[in-house]
DNA sequence: GTCTATAATAGGATAGAC
DNA sequence: GTCTATCCTATTATAGAC
């Protein structure tokens, strides 16, 4: 049955993929090995010769969901021009919420993953300050701080966005996030008001080194 | 069995606030009915006297929760003074998070609530709607604005520090949160810097009225 | 109104053929 | 490596005694 050396790779390439839309869409009870992988085009059986549990597939799909997430990211096609401010658009938009796309798991997750194991909620603490790294200006602490304050309410946004049964309210509460992180970057580009260093003879070196962060596998 | 004219209505509490608790903290799908009612000191076949499902206890047990929270706000021994400020910093507390009190079921179901039926979004929609008039402080479209941008952080903010595996992480970004909002409110307090009207001769009153939107059962 | 007992189902994990 | 078949447990919901 299997004619390539690469096979089962691609296998389960296929099942991470599959799982994280699923997890993300319905968080980790709703989802069943049997739906992700009849969705992957294999049956329940296969699964195991890949993952010893569910939670272990949770984890790695949570992992396979934030390089997707850099790779889309650091494609060739991205300039580095605003590039901080398309990522924030991007993150708080209505395809975010309803799009078929990858969902973000920080987002899509945030209350299902306090349930979890260690290395699941690892993971995802992993992500999360690959994020933050990826929308930080400043290396000071004041530049953590507000890159923190960013962070939460990008995922925050998308959570109350996604939670609430009225698209309308949805989507100005989306608008609303977007331009409190748009105004907040743009102050801190153009004009400080405050009194800070050590922020400007930096262009995108740390851009790359920020990416890295997020989704790195192992410690 | 039943010597007391409000039986049933003392035994619905206990298995609300029961399962208000067991809810926010495990979510829908690890909560089990067994469960509720042994800790409400029954059993599970007198569950279904009560309720006709378990989605039907979930949407309940969210606004009872939210009826014990706005009861807690308007407590004789509150003062309005600082109010705002006080309901703010408590929310974005590390007891929040840990203690064992009533948790918030916006920020703790956030991303559990999208997965669940019409009835129960409707409810946890409509208590979202008021925790934003509770942080209001102006009336007119930007005020409602700044709300949003508020409940997010709140919401967001308790979220993510309760699914971070990282005590120190958690309490940094709460008390980052909690100065963001602090800091807003202020700004509005005392010194406008921003040009706006409609702002002075509101005492207590609306917080009344605000505080009566949180929670309110029907329509 | 609460109890015990019992469907009925779903889903995680394993065994063994190919 | 993937398949089919099976075990085992957990849980919702109902039936009927008291």
């Amino acid at each position: 049955m299997s004619w390539s050396p690469d096979h089962k790779e691609r296998s389960r390439q296929r099942i991470l993929i599959t799982a994280a839309r699923l997890f993300a869409q319905q968080g980790f009870d709703k989802v069943s090995i049997d739906q992700v992988m009849s969705e992957a085009g294999m049956t329940r059986g296969a699964f195991y010769a890949h993952f010893s549990s569910k939670s272990e597939l949770y984890g790695e799909a949570i992992l396979a969901a934030a390089r997707n997430a850099r790779d889309s990211r650091l494609r060739p096609g991205a300039e580095p021009d605003k590039h901080l401010e398309r990522v924030v658009t991007a993150y708080l938009s209505g395809e975010h919420i309803s799009g078929d796309s990858l969902h973000c798991p920080l987002a899509f997750l945030v209350s299902d993953i306090a349930q979890r194991d260690e290395q699941v909620r690892d993971i995802w603490t992993r992500v999360f300050r690959g994020l933050v790294e990826v929308v930080r200006q400043e290396p000071d602490e004041q530049g953590y701080a507000r890159a923190l304050q960013r962070v939460v309410m990008m995922i925050g946004g998308v959570a109350v966005a996604r939670a609430l049964n009225d698209d309308s309210l949805s989507q100005t509460l989306l608008e609303t996030c977007r331009s409190a992180i748009l105004d907040d970057i743009l102050c801190r580009e153009s004009g400080d008001d405050h009194a800070d260093r050590a922020h400007n003879d930096e262009g995108k070196a740390p851009q790359v080194a920020r990416a890295e962060l997020l989704a790195e596998p192992a410690g």
